[in-house]
RNA sequence: GCACCUGUAGCUCAGUUUGGAUAGAGCACUUGCCUCCUAAGCAAGGGGUCAGAGGUUCAAGUCCUCUCAGGUGCACCA
């Protein structure tokens, strides 16, 4: 349709094709017609009057069968379309079915990155929505994307529960969930350290034996991560995630190494008196320890080996690291260095910065207890949606499992996608998670409605012929025929919050429709059971795109 | 101190990328609607110096400058 729109000014009018569609915008109400067009930037082209001007494009440009009126309010051109050949072909194109995009590029997601000392917490939460979103974006729109993640498994905080758990732990076996029972010593360290700071050097011994490769201590560290990662799998796969690829920082520190002989060759590095190796970026961003005194690597040289490791294995043309905007510096100097590096991959990383989430009192801290942990969270609101579901029926215990999951996953989800990622999220636990409003069990829900509508139609093949059209009928036919456009927009954006908020929009619209509009037994049946299979379809996928599951009956 | 980010209704957020018609939702609050396809819903109502000040422009929540407030980073931790 807008095609149509753009066809008839560019004959009028002295500017390209894109120009116009860029311009053509929907106005504030549908009183004022369907598509707008702004005649201020050919004020300066044809120094008039931009009144002037819309008002005779208004005379000049011809109605046709789908435009029906070009009216000029003001300064704007208003076209009104013929509303009912819009809907016909708007649902037909819905309903087809959909063709696969060409395959543009290989994406690499990278996103979780958990250190192996703790169970998962909510900011983990956030980053997996967002990873997972973003890659389902990415691939809807015809990227070949591969998710990866990386353990950071080795370190300082890795030996912290280890030295606990030594001190401690008595060889016991987990008697909760491994991440948990792991990430108790870690807590339990904090708590020792303060009555004896001596634990400090304790650590840094058991770093050093690690490093050393000491079998006792590797026996250790290899038994507690196995918890660990078998805990946090569990986590994300409750949550819907799956990798294709798992990195783990243990078996690539040391190869780490080989890349800073390459900058030394390259004359970028220079080893400092010490031995230490370092590079000079300047005023901005300063000087940085690539390699130790004691020539053991540190993170920025790891994350530098595995760009190229991960160019080695995938061939990317792209590279997105899902990570919290406290690494803005990070990212930064790690770009700056693989460029200066010159190697190939270097101009395709790209660093998607989210905000932390923070709660009422302030950030989350181990030490003060108030993180919130991933497992705790999706288990109280699985419980909240359990008593929501039996107020309502009687469900055996599997459907209530079942249902309360996908409802109770739609809400933390949506929750933490609907706002914009770079922004910092506030949990409040008491008011965040609802099911009502602009939630993810109302986008369900409406679902759920179209769902059970058509199940309950005896016309199981409606045919589309329009009679006339209702108010809300057409709100929901011009809102499901943006959805391609609010997904181009996501994709370029690369942002989950575009997606969130059109499909709150749709559903929003939905609901009205719903109320107005009756469908069975109606006389319009066979077109709205036409409009609600094209709204089911648009909503389902809308939904997929975030993460989230759609239920037949809620 | 330096760098980056943020500031829109009581609260949580859209809208700022690319300046354009009357600044929108949700929650909370007040009312109405289940003999009607699922009330996790719909309808109506009150609630705004778009942090502040200047500037650019025919036009500024949106662009520029400064100020104020909050956050994050400035590790040979990862």
């Amino acid at each position: 349709m807008k095609e149509i729109i753009i066809n008839l000014l560019s004959k009028e009018v002295k500017l390209e094709k894109k120009e116009i569609l860029k311009l053509i915008e929907i106005p504030p109400s549908s009183d004022l017609g369907d598509y707008s067009f702004p005649c201020f930037i050919l004020a300066k082209q044809l120094k008039k009057n931009p009144s002037e001007i819309a008002s005779e494009l208004s005379k000049k440009l011809k109605t046709s069968k789908d435009i029906e009126k070009i009216i000029a309010t003001g300064p704007y051109l208003n076209f009104f379309i013929n509303k009912k050949s819009f809907g016909e072909i708007t649902i037909k194109e819905i309903l087809k079915e959909r063709k696969k995009e060409k395959k543009k590029g290989k994406t690499l997601v990278e996103f979780l990155g958990p250190n192996t000392n703790k169970p998962l917490h909510l900011g983990h939460l956030r980053n997996m929505s967002i990873g997972e979103s973003v890659s389902r974006i990415l691939e809807f729109s015809g990227d070949n994307v591969k998710k990866v993640n990386l353990y950071n498994d080795r370190g300082i905080h890795i030996t912290k529960s280890m030295l606990a758990y030594k001190k401690f732990g008595k060889s016991k076996k987990p008697n909760k969930k491994p991440d948990h029972f792991v990430g108790d010593f870690y807590i339990l360290y904090g708590k020792e350290l303060e009555k004896n700071p001596e634990m400090e050097n304790e650590n840094k011994d058991l770093l050093k034996k690690w490093e050393e490769e000491d079998k006792e201590t590797l026996a250790i560290w290899k038994k507690m991560n196995k918890w660990v990662i078998k805990g946090i799998k569990e986590t994300y796969k409750k949550f819907g995630i799956k990798f294709d690829k798992e990195y783990y920082e243990s078996k690539i520190y040391k190869k780490a190494k080989e890349i800073i002989q390459d900058g030394i060759k390259k004359g970028l590095f220079k080893k400092r008196k010490d031995n230490a190796v370092i590079i000079n970026l300047g005023k901005e961003l300063g000087e940085k320890v690539l390699l130790r005194a004691d020539n053991t690597s540190v993170y920025i040289t790891q994350d530098m080996y595995l760009a190229k490791l991960r160019y080695q294995d995938y061939k990317f043309d792209r590279l997105i690291y899902i990570v919290g905007n406290e690494q803005d510096y990070h990212f930064k100097v790690l770009f700056k260095i693989l460029n200066l590096l010159n190697y190939p991959f270097s101009k395709h990383l790209q660093h998607l910065s989210y905000g932390m989430v923070t709660l009422p009192e302030g950030k989350m801290k181990s030490r003060e207890g108030t993180i919130v942990d991933a497992d705790n969270l999706i288990e109280k609101v699985q419980n909240l949606v359990k008593k929501e579901i039996e107020k309502r029926e009687k469900l055996s215990k599997k459907e209530i499992e079942f249902r309360s999951l996908k409802i109770s996953l739609a809400a933390i989800k949506y929750f933490l996608l609907k706002v914009d990622y770079s922004k910092e999220i506030l949990f409040n636990p008491e008011e965040s998670i609802n099911f009502e409003g602009n939630t993810g069990p109302y986008l369900q829900y409406s679902y759920a409605r179209a769902n059970s509508i058509l199940k309950k139609s005896k016309i199981k093949k409606p045919a589309l012929n329009i009679i006339n059209l209702t108010e809300q009928e057409n709100k929901l036919i011009k809102k499901l025929s943006q959805f391609q456009e609010a997904v181009e927009s996501a994709y370029s954006h690369l942002n989950p919050s575009l997606t969130a908020n059109y499909s709150f929009e749709l559903a929003q619209i939905f609901n009205e429709f719903y109320h107005a509009c009756p469908v069975i037994n109606s006389e319009q049946e066979n077109f709205r059971l036409n409009l609600v299979q094209a709204f089911k379809k648009i909503i389902k996928q809308s939904l997929y795109l975030l993460g989230i599951d759609v239920l037949e009956e809620m």
